[in-house]
DNA sequence: TATTTCTACGCAAACGTTCCCGATAACGAT
DNA sequence: ATCGTTATCGGGAACGTTTGCGTAGAAATA
């Protein structure tokens, strides 16, 4: 099918004029003639005149478009970090291309390459828990794309990045636990070298340090799919149950890691918290449903994603190369409900 | 920010060429001595060329992107149905450019007129709860624009539509409820004019006259905003209390709905399923983990998302007008857990 | 009246490609 | 020696805009 549109080069057909007058007329130049003009617009008006932005873009050598790459969409946290990102975008005139890396790295760097040959202005980001490497994005930086991580940042790529406090939310939910009497807290997390990983596991190591619990490196696991395939978490639970002194807590790192936990827990007829008390990060909105209602590390995911895109499109409109970077660490929020109360299992 | 990317003149210049002969031994033409080939194509790799894809899409007047309207991204279905769309626009070499109505007419009539002008090939929309007059697509509709519809669909467009079977599943789920025992079935549901509201109603009337009860549209409660907006479901479930004749059970349709009636229920202090059985529309997936479980119509949203792509892809890519158009059903699944199950009040 | 200054518009290049049409050379055939 | 082929390449238009520059005529100035 074809979509046959209507360009400038009609109108001064049409009218008897040429293109430059019509473009100018259009813009409400200062050398084109009121009567002109009024022509011009009425006519433009009457065949309903879209300017074609790709003819635009080949020119300025912009597209007024930003490029998403997460892991997934169909994430309770991305799904509101994208929410927050598509409301700034749209303000400011952006369109907002997504893509999912599946947490694959050959994915990842396929994706990037794709969107990144000049269909995008700038690139918000956050890597899958495969990628190690940073070259794909490296490359592209070095070469004057705009990219700005959000949540699972590339530390060693100097641009803006925004991130939740999750060191201070590890540590609040594990210090939660410590004081509400649970000594052998387990962690389950995603993979190891994620920079959300690395700075749960610091905060959880943290509060452990502070109540002069020692760190036990068994109750540590990594999933390296962050949730998304079944038995990883499965397998996690059962080998954390086989340990001798078994975990009295949980402590989980991820929206997927804390929602299939405690399916996998239901699965294993494990009570909750009478056998294992969990808290974990989620941004789910059904956690005072869940039974028993879900205590949770809340990441202010819309507005992550809102900072990510002021900061990338300020990087995109700057007109000097941008020298000064930071990293933007906004507060999680700790909501307590039954699933970490001690209360509940003195019952 | 700028990103000088190479071009095919710079190859050109460097190699002593001209743009035409390095064009076409880029695309391996025949009539390219296999030297001159190897040259072009060694070089290119070297200084990592990519073609500009806009000045392509200037060229052969398309895009290779797809554009989504959407009412939200947060929300089950939603992210799991863009999840279905880009898997298969990212096979077919398609980008995917996001945007939300946030279930307003405005905003809707606005994105679709942005989005179209002409940097899109074609439309995928599920259409806001808002909106009663389509003339906003009809009108691109017209001119060529290819659109297919999911879920909340235009029926008076005549296009591809990609459904639910809106009918069966609530005509399923309130046979369900009545065949456990419940007589006073309530309907929360989103706005009236919706094509899936409206669908979802007649599977509900269709069920209950099947078992000769008689319909009481004082059971029936549309909520405008589709769940997004608290208020609006707590009142229609206090009012449905406030009834002589309370309600039993209630069936809603919707994701948010869903689970904004849950929460409502919750905070209402009503007891599931004794006080009241529930089921509804949902593709949450942790309908387990809610106490009491929570029975539920699933939505095969990936699949939807997948079909429509496809469809839309294959209107986009068709060289003569499309004239055959097909609404394409598919099936939901009735998963029963305990929020509707007899038994549990029966304790 | 001759010159300058506006006013209002057109020409053409440019953005990066593709592709139609020629152009040039080599070469065998006549 | 001339011609038609074939192989290989370049020129330039086109896609839809914007914009620097040029220039016509009219008005203002000298």
């Amino acid at each position: 099918m074809k979509f046959e549109p209507v360009t400038i080069k009609d109108i001064g057909k049409a009218l008897g004029l040429s293109t430059s007058t019509v473009s100018r007329a259009l813009r409400g130049s200062y050398e084109i003639s009121s009567e002109t003009k009024r022509l011009v617009l009425e006519y433009a008006e009457k065949i309903n005149y879209r300017p074609n932005p790709i003819a635009l873009s080949l020119k300025e050598r912009r597209n007024h478009s930003i490029g998403i790459v997460v892991c997934e969409i169909a994430n309770n946290f991305f799904s509101q970090a994208i929410n927050g990102i598509e409301s700034i975008a749209y303000n400011r005139g952006y369109h907002v291309i997504m893509s999912q890396s599946h947490e694959s790295y050959e994915r990842e760097t396929v994706i990037v390459d794709h969107l990144a040959s000049r269909s995008v202005d700038g690139l918000l980001v956050s890597v899958s828990s495969e990628t190690q490497d940073y070259t794909h994005f490296k490359n592209l930086y070095d070469k004057g794309l705009p990219i700005v991580f959000f949540d699972r940042v590339a530390n060693e790529i100097i641009t803006h990045k925004v991130i939740a406090d999750n060191f201070k939310g590890a540590f609040d939910a594990t210090e939660h636990l410590i004081e509400n009497g649970f000594k052998r807290i387990a962690h389950i997390t995603s993979a190891p070298y994620l920079s959300i990983s690395e700075e749960r596991l610091g905060g959880y190591k943290a509060a452990l340090e502070k109540h002069d619990i020692e760190f036990d490196d068994k109750l540590v696991h990594y999933c390296y799919h962050g949730g998304m395939i079944y038995d990883e978490i499965e397998n996690a639970l059962t080998k954390l149950f086989k340990l001798k002194l078994k975990p009295d807590a949980l402590f989980t790192g991820g929206d997927r890691v804390t929602t299939t936990c405690m399916q996998a827990l239901k699965k294993l007829n494990k009570k909750i918290p009478e056998d294992i008390a969990v808290i974990g990060f989620t941004n789910t909105n059904v956690g005072e449903l869940i039974s028993p209602s879900l205590s949770v590390v809340r990441q202010p995911a819309f507005e992550i994603g809102q900072v990510a895109t002021e900061l990338l499109i300020s990087m995109i409109e700057s007109k000097r190369p941008v020298t000064d970077f930071e990293t933007k660490t906004l507060q999680t929020e700790l909501i307590v409900r039954d699933s970490s109360s001690r209360n509940m299992t003195e019952k």
